[in-house]
DNA sequence: GTTTTTCTGGAACGAACGGTCCGGAATGGC
DNA sequence: GCCATTCCGGACCGTTCGTTCCAGAAAAAC
């Protein structure tokens, strides 16, 4: 019962996030945002209030576009919980290698960069790496009562400790994108299946 | 010849270091620097040049009196290599829970604000962390000498490894300062060096 | 067709930004 | 004492920041 808007939501939403996720929260501008969204700074406010709630809804995004469907396809790819597992760190090598940008993990450089002033953020970044550990989780249990992974194994660790290695890959790769070191990282962290 | 200075360089570049790790690079403003360093900032540019440069002394400081001793104190412990890069761990657990601040590893920051964007950060960033990977290297190679880590393990692997999973708890314990978390994380990135 | 409501473009806001400039203060050299 | 040089406090620069405001445009309700 109004004047419709004119642009897509999710859409402007997810151009946010890519503008967010290149170059962090402070050095991306109002302008860059609407430059990049498309929209003028009216829309943008009428509809997400401020950039920091702009941002929060980016991170709801990423996870929804960007780790979500990523992570469900290496999980559950066949060949066993190793090769899963493996696959994520693929993923994670394949990013820092095939952007030039050097991007990093959007969570990873929203902790590094607001978790210790905005507690809010901060809540937020631990909720999506909650996801992240929780679905990792998920499947090394199921490895584990199939007996792919030893019943001694203690796979809540397992799966806390992939979460941080993929964030340390993440970080490694942004100031030093050699893919030969960040196989190096993966495949030892793999081996702390065994 | 001329006035002297009336302040320690030193001490007013740690005091820019602890002002830049604990906010970040863009929410730290010139204002900030100097009521951090207590000087003006005519002394600030006179002495620095610019906000940046001023990052890259932080950055060197920061291996100096951050990392460095600590390392190396952690490293030459006595009671084997695997004590050593447990204590490694610890020291970043301690820090953690410690700072109620949450400031994580200041390179690991930097090269999560700034790598993408800013190819000289990067390449200082990644100079950082390959003299932490340097030093753990080097203790690796002394354990596989003596025998405490076996012949057949790559040990250039083994320290890229400990350097990224490192970084991986220190943004982990940004977003959630669990110190059970951390625990579990540094355990099973120990059992790697088995 | 009028009213009501929502959305949009663009101008405008005050505040804060990084950086510069300048007059004077403090020293060593002479 | 005077000069040359360096350093300091603080005002000041133009620009950019995030945010607000407003007039008008577009649709639904009636």
């Amino acid at each position: 019962m109004a004047r419709p808007r004119e642009f897509d939501q999710d859409e402007a939403v997810e151009k946010a996030m890519h503008a967010f996720w290149a170059h962090g929260y402070e050095a991306t501008s109002l302008d860059d945002l609407c430059d990049a969204m498309g929209i003028g700074r009216s829309s943008l406010y009428h509809s997400f209030g401020s950039k920091r709630e702009l941002l929060f809804a980016a991170l709801d995004k990423y996870d929804e576009v960007n780790v979500k469907p990523y992570i469900q396809r290496a999980l559950d790819r066949p060949g066993g919980v190793r090769a899963a597992i493996g696959a994520l760190f693929e993923i994670a090598i394949q990013r820092t290698i095939d952007n030039g940008d050097r991007r990093g993990c959007f969570l990873g450089n929203c902790a590094a960069e607001l978790a210790s002033d905005d507690p809010e953020a901060r809540k937020r970044v631990a909720a999506g790496l909650a996801r992240i550990e929780t679905r990792i989780y998920r499947r090394l249990v199921a490895a584990q009562e199939n007996g792919e992974i030893g019943a001694d194994k203690d796979v809540r660790a397992l799966a806390r400790f992939v979460t941080s290695s993929l964030q340390g890959l993440r970080i490694f790769g942004k100031a030093q994108a050699n893919r030969a070191a960040l196989k190096d990282i993966a495949k030892t962290a793999l081996a702390c299946l065994d």
